[in-house]
DNA sequence: ACCATAATCAATCACTCGATTGCTTCTGTC
DNA sequence: GACAGAAGCAATCGAGTGATTGATTATGGT
């Protein structure tokens, strides 16, 4: 907490004229210790949440010496914040525009497979939140908020329906094989870590999206003629 | 985790002929500092999750000594399968048999009013399951289960939704707002704590069952005669 | 070759954690 | 009132916790 180690933390990537031809030879690079710490972490994060993780695992996992942590990002708070920073610029290019919103949640719900740690990692966030914090970037779910008001205004949509909410339900929905395992054994009898039953979790989202009506883009043509 | 301390953890409610008639005054009292200990437990738990509680501010914020803690519930760990079982027990009279599903679902999302407390402390219990522990009792949600299913053979429900599924998203959607606070603060623009937005989501998510085709109960006559 | 500095490490710091110990005080029974 | 045992407490213990220190080694520029 004491903040007495300020100096490195602007390091970035460090404007190297004529880098070495083989960095991955050599004995120190900082950017791939930056990058197994950023790993580790990670790792660890996600499966213990921010309370329970230890710096020590983490420079075990990374193969580093704990020292390097606090040399690198400042303490576990520090290193706690780059690892989301990090995992928020990767969420941007999830979806590619113009996806059907019932495409658009099962990919959503899939993504536990592609990456279960930065899965894990919200669900941690949303628990640990205290209203303080940053939140999720608002652009991230712009989109698909868009394309939820569109269908609505199209119609497909009913107009006491608050689309916000909708997408929050699906979202949440989404994550259940995280957030709700227990649930799942329990009602489903299934493992929910499974490649199978996340696949079909997932299919079953995009189907019950279907039926409340959201198939189709925006772009498509409205089912029936615009009422006005 | 080195279990020393067995004595006294089987006390319950002992048998205690012609017991003081004002026990409120008595300046010792086990069940009530039993009780406070569990209350402030369910309140240290809920807020930080398992590795985050401790048993000093579990201590503080019940009044005794921390030592009690462990007189009591046998150690940290203890404590925490006390406070689950307890919660658990609670959770069976959440709603009465025969409630339509829309209104089911609207009040377990009204839930986090009532008891936030217990929600929080089920989405942390999913977070740090690891597939070992007991998990959610199944009969919890039998009903619910059950009534969707009579849902499907009534024809309400398409034939190729599984109802288990339906019942893990409508679940982990009515818990949204602890789980997902960062997000509801993104894409809604609204306090997920409130009273006023809680309701609101809640009465959303009636809206969005019954959007699906979950109104009425099995009970009621089906919507079309039986198909065969 | 030399040097300044970035990168790495071992050692250990001050502190917090939950648990334990040994004692004191209250309570019900006779 | 005396006694036995339950209930409660202060003190402290050992095992971690994250952070810090100070030295060592590799690296790139000149």
């Amino acid at each position: 907490m004491i903040s007495s180690v300020t100096r490195l933390y602007d390091r970035g990537v460090s404007s190297n004229p004529r880098r070495s031809p083989q960095p991955s030879e050599r004995q120190r690079d900082p950017e791939r210790t930056r990058r197994r710490i950023l790993e580790a972490a990670a790792a660890e994060f996600a499966a213990h949440g921010y309370a329970g993780a230890r710096i020590r695992a983490i420079a075990a996992r990374a193969g580093v010496n704990q020292q390097l942590v606090s040399y690198y990002f400042d303490g576990k708070d520090g290193l706690y914040q780059a690892m989301t920073q990090q995992w928020q610029q990767r969420q941007h290019e999830l979806v590619p525009p113009g996806t059907p919103m019932p495409e658009q949640i099962r990919r959503y719900a899939l993504e536990v497979l592609r990456d279960p740690e930065g899965v894990r990692v919200l669900a941690w966030s949303g628990l640990q939140h205290t209203g303080d914090g940053p939140g999720a970037p608002p652009e991230t779910f712009e989109q698909s908020l868009r394309q939820l008001r569109d269908l609505q205004e199209s119609g497909r949509l009913p107009a006491e329906v608050d689309p916000a909410c909708v997408l929050v339900m699906l979202m949440s929905a989404a994550i259940a094989t995280t957030t709700l395992p227990q649930v799942i054994e329990s009602v489903c009898g299934a493992d929910p870590r499974s490649a199978e039953f996340v696949r079909h979790y997932a299919d079953q989202l995009a189907l019950i999206s279907r039926l409340i009506g959201l198939d189709a883009t925006a772009e498509d043509p409205p089912p029936i003629d615009a009422r006005r």
